[in-house]
DNA sequence: ATAATGACTTGCAATATGCAAGCGACTCTC
DNA sequence: GAGAGTCGCTTGCATATTGCAAGTCATTAT
């Protein structure tokens, strides 16, 4: 069952730090690799489903679903007749570029092996992604 | 009887990627909460559980020490008649200031209620800094 | 009609986290 | 020198979150 107390009521906080606040947002094992990949590019759920840390797919639905609900991303019908979806980073979704780019440079710095190979792209349209660092 | 089954060295990571790298050794619930306190002045296991956000005694057992294997803090013997511990942050420790920089402001741009409450009674007067909030 | 695809759900394991106690080494009273 | 207190943990379970495999549903393609 579905065990999630997502109630507008519910609003106890760890804390009023906008670290921990900021965490209990995006602070999961997932949510930031799929800003990484949405920033990249990607934009439906076959597409965020293939990156190389292989995300299981009903966490992949609920990610997608809590980043909606945090106005981070967006889901939209990109194409009618065979329905498909796609899903987007709004502009607060997109602000947590710096983070990604914090996390990135300290892990090229400090952890041996680890190699990004491109930089996020900025959300172009039509262009299918170049597979920057997975 | 299980083919397949890696052992404690395994070093199977998720990907290449410095971002889900990073995560994977500071990317939980608390990790990086320590961090922030840390570079807060906080030193002691006492210290460290007294944060609002309230960690279990045996989950900052568990995350002090993979941060030290880690190599991001250090273990120290600050005294002796009692003997008492000091956890420090190595540089490399230190280094995710930056991470926390980019979390807090995003925090504080993107949500309501969430707020720094003060300067960091840091240890030394250091050029990075995360500026308060608990 | 059958197979395929995209976008998910559902049902359980397997892990990780959370809570309350307890434990050992001291030390500090009395 | 017998408690009582403090610090730094550990241990034993609950509860929650994740992971894996399979199944569903609406369409569409063959």
């Amino acid at each position: 069952m579905n065990a999630r107390k997502a109630d507008k009521t519910d609003k106890a906080w760890r804390s009023v730090c906008p670290i921990a606040r900021t965490l209990e947002l995006v602070g999961d094992k997932w949510s930031l690799l799929l800003i990484r990949d949405m920033r990249f590019g990607k934009r439906t759920y076959g597409e965020l489903l293939d990156s190389p840390e292989g995300i299981p797919t009903n966490i992949l639905a609920d990610r997608l679903k809590r980043l909606e609900e945090a106005g981070l991303a967006v889901r939209s019908e990109y194409q009618d007749r065979p329905v498909r979806y796609a899903y987007t980073l709004t502009e607060k979704g997109q602000d947590l570029g710096n983070v990604l780019l914090a996390l990135k440079r300290w892990g090229e710095a400090n952890i041996p092996g680890s190699r990004a190979l491109r930089q996020p792209a900025a959300p172009s349209r039509r262009k299918v992604s170049v597979s920057g660092t997975k």
